[in-house]
DNA sequence: AATATTATTATGTCTATACATAAGAGGATA
DNA sequence: TATCCTCTTATGTATAGACATAATAATATT
């Protein structure tokens, strides 16, 4: 029997996926239409729809309507970072997780607060401070602003034993973030609380996250000296 | 006319989500199967299943056949990262790009990046050391070592005018990467190319190329002091 | 030659139906 | 009680057919 297993959109992504890889097309050709390729594979033009419809999600492949498909000239290569808990951080790393409050107070958002969440003026927020270790050795240090408006909860968490990432995620489950990374050196306060040299490089991330268009918080997260953090695509 | 425009993907899948941004449907629960969403929206049901599944893909839901679908418990926020070209970054910024070869040499790869990249004891790599400016200024510091193997056509490039990022991408365009980000203090060698003062915070992103399984290329980029690295999701 | 109109075409989506498959539920057996 | 087997169910996928829509190509009009 020759027969082969029936070919699924899979097989259809798979091989034109490799086609593209070996040149087959290359950058900037033009594919066969759905219909071509469907007669091609022996299936329907549904599935060769979905398998190509995955590739131009991967933006291997830029799809237009009339015009036909193309293999992507300048392929745009995402990756996907994986934003965890600091809780999970350090527990995949098998160590000891803790979390310590350093600060807990309400406040008028100062000015730099106000244009970066786009606060009303005299907005009142309430600022948190707290450390997180791995085995009792300072991991991350949190420098972070919740807007009270957006969620008004927040005044009657303590966030002594549970920290604000965790809570805010229990509360405002589906929010957007913009992200941002840099190299800072330890200030005073920064080597004081992650136990290192002033001026030390220390990876910091910073996190402005809204809900349905609205400013949650504005966080800013130290890490330790020599902290890696990870990624691919 | 109350007549409504018939029900697409799209609209399932908005309802859907602002459902679960709502509570309706709060961590955990179980959503109703596809076959009653389809009589609710009066949709088929492969129309539900289209929704569901990018939201799954989103990581918003979670479904499995026989039990159903529920709404995450721990939604997994993955950032996307835009990795584009360094010219891109500059041009981006509206400056001047300029690139300039610093160093080129085939040599045998080091224990580490022999390691690293997986290579053949004694196999042969092209060490590349580059700096991109934006407006003259230097902007980026780029180390970089290729598996001459895996890209036999590198030995004939000679890469003074075509940075190698640039170069591999029309070779080897369909790879995949994993990256790494730390912040690092300025040694000799970058304070000097980077010119800033030695130990200052240098934010630096390392990046390991496959081709089909194959290792392609190791790269260590150092960013001026300052830089920003912006993601979203 | 420039512009507006129409035809064509490839992708985008929906539907109804069918069967496949993973995995939970229940019962039979040891 | 523990293990194995069947039944059931919700999702996963395929298909043929239909219509929608964006964008190009061809044509007609000014």
């Amino acid at each position: 029997m020759t027969e082969r297993a029936k070919i699924g959109f899979q097989d259809v992504r798979d091989v034109v996926l490799e086609r593209i890889q070996n040149r087959v097309w290359s950058q900037g050709d033009l594919l066969p239409t759905e219909q071509e390729l469907a007669e091609e594979f022996g299936c329907a033009r549904a599935t060769v729809n979905r398998a190509l419809r995955e590739l131009a999600d991967r933006g291997i492949i830029d799809r237009k309507r009339k015009s036909g498909t193309r293999v992507a000239v300048s392929p745009v290569k995402q990756a996907k970072l994986e934003i965890v808990l600091t809780r999970q951080l350090v527990e995949d790393r098998n160590a000891n997780y803790r979390y310590a409050l350093v600060e807990r107070k309400e406040e008028t958002a100062p000015g730099w607060l106000a244009s970066q969440l786009d606060l009303p003026m005299g907005a009142t927020v309430l600022h948190l401070r707290a450390m997180h270790y791995a085995d009792n050795q300072p991991f991350q240090y949190e420098d972070r602003w919740i807007n009270i408006a957006a969620v008004p909860k927040v005044v009657d968490a303590d966030f002594t034993t549970v920290g604000p990432n965790e809570w805010l995620l229990g509360e405002v489950p589906f929010s957007n973030a913009e992200l941002t990374f840099a190299a800072v050196p330890a200030d005073d306060e920064l080597s004081d609380y992650l136990a290192c040299a002033k001026a030390t490089p220390l990876f910091q991330m910073e996190r402005t996250t809204w809900f349905r268009s609205q400013p949650v918080t504005f966080v800013r997260m130290s890490f330790h000296p020599g902290y890696q953090m990870r990624s691919q695509y």
